[in-house]
DNA sequence: TGTACATCAGTGAACGCGCGTTCACTGATGTAC
DNA sequence: TGTACATCAGTGAACGCGCGTTCACTGATGTAC
């Protein structure tokens, strides 16, 4: 959520860490409730006076922090895509192997607890109807995308930036596929075994000049 | 939809033809409606009277076709889901040179239109909270699958099943969350020359043995 | 330390609205004889 | 062909409900002097 959009927002600079701190804390209730049921019930179940209960918070009170419940939904977006940003950052720099195989099992781990897989198919569908989550999606695979070609072009510079993007693009467009087919809880569908091993194999060979 | 749970079904062997023409227009009418407001705004948009609205019948006259908003739901879902795969098959079968090259033709040109994207965008977001839609998705995708690995098979027998499987896999996440990057008309993400080549190239590489 | 005041946090009632569905009813069409 | 009846198709009003948001209000906390 951008500040400006809260109510507490507008006289932040006239106030006190301590006094700040609450608010705070409300603020994330509210976006940890909103989050939890998107990814529970889906966005079609998604209403003000929910939230508002499983905050902890009174109806009337929720326009306090937010003013409207799209001021909510954009917030719980923007947190959301900026620590998975974060995470995957941390793990591209954290990490003593390959990058490439680093984030691999970054984000293997990420679609296996489901909920990550649930909010994407949630924002999938919302992109298609509303610009703001579509413009929020497009920066969001933007820079999952480079990442994906600065560590093709680090370990084979053969590949040449332009061949690096289609085959960045490519490994992406995998991935977010296979979310479909993982991780539901109750009916897995495909636990193919050895799958992931032939994903990889697929990943090594995009990786790789050929010519 | 399965036709008991339409007012209609339940004395359908009593009527005539003609009788029927007239109530399964509407029911044509009213699923072709449904989807249209699935599609152009979303599952949380979709409601009975924008239905009736849309399909030219009162609220009321809507539930003498499909007595719940749910029936009508599950109605234009297996509709959906049946074409789409009786038009996969007929290319499948339509065809002259390879059938998976010529599938990859048909499921491209489907993912140019945008329509097909976003409704399936939709259905993957509602399988995840609605156990009858992931039942009906989890079969689609099965066909779809089995009839790839049949296809590897065919032109790479020495793949064996269990590698087709898992190569089949693949290249359906691949489609799928290739969806993600295409045809939206306004912004178009990730308009890379040359992707579809290389789309290319890695199915050849997927359809072969290496070893 | 005490008082006056401003701002923050929270309450509870109320609003108008679109929703899904029901129901009693009317008119149109087909069927039996 | 005409009449009586059954079924189909369609209408319009009404219901209770959850929704998003507003508003006047109260209590709590911080700040200035």
């Amino acid at each position: 959520m951008t500040s400006e959009q809260t109510g507490i927002a507008k006289t932040r600079h006239r106030r006190g860490t301590a006094v700040m701190a609450k608010g705070r804390k409300r603020i994330e209730a509210i976006l940890d409730a909103a989050t939890a049921i998107l990814i529970e019930d889906g966005y079609a179940q998604l209403s003000t006076r929910k939230i508002a209960a499983r905050a902890g918070v009174r109806p009337g009170h929720l326009q306090y922090y937010f003013r409207t419940k799209q001021d909510v939904a954009q917030g719980l977006l923007e947190r959301y895509l900026e620590r998975a940003t974060d995470a995957a950052a941390k793990r591209a720099t954290a990490t003593g192997g390959s990058t490439l195989d680093a984030a691999l099992d970054g984000i293997l781990a990420d679609q296996r607890d489901g909920e990550h897989s649930r909010f994407f198919w949630e924002l999938w569908a919302l992109a298609a109807h509303d610009p703001a989550v579509a413009a929020a999606m497009q920066s969001y695979y933007r820079s999952y995308w480079q990442t994906i070609v600065g560590s093709l072009l680090a370990t084979e510079p053969a590949l040449g930036r332009p061949r690096a993007e289609r085959r960045a693009a490519l490994m992406v467009a995998l991935l977010e596929g296979l979310t479909l087919f993982r991780s539901r809880n109750d009916t897995r569908d495909l636990p193919l075994p050895f799958l992931e091993r032939e994903l990889r194999n697929v990943f090594r060979m995009l990786a790789t000049d050929l010519t």
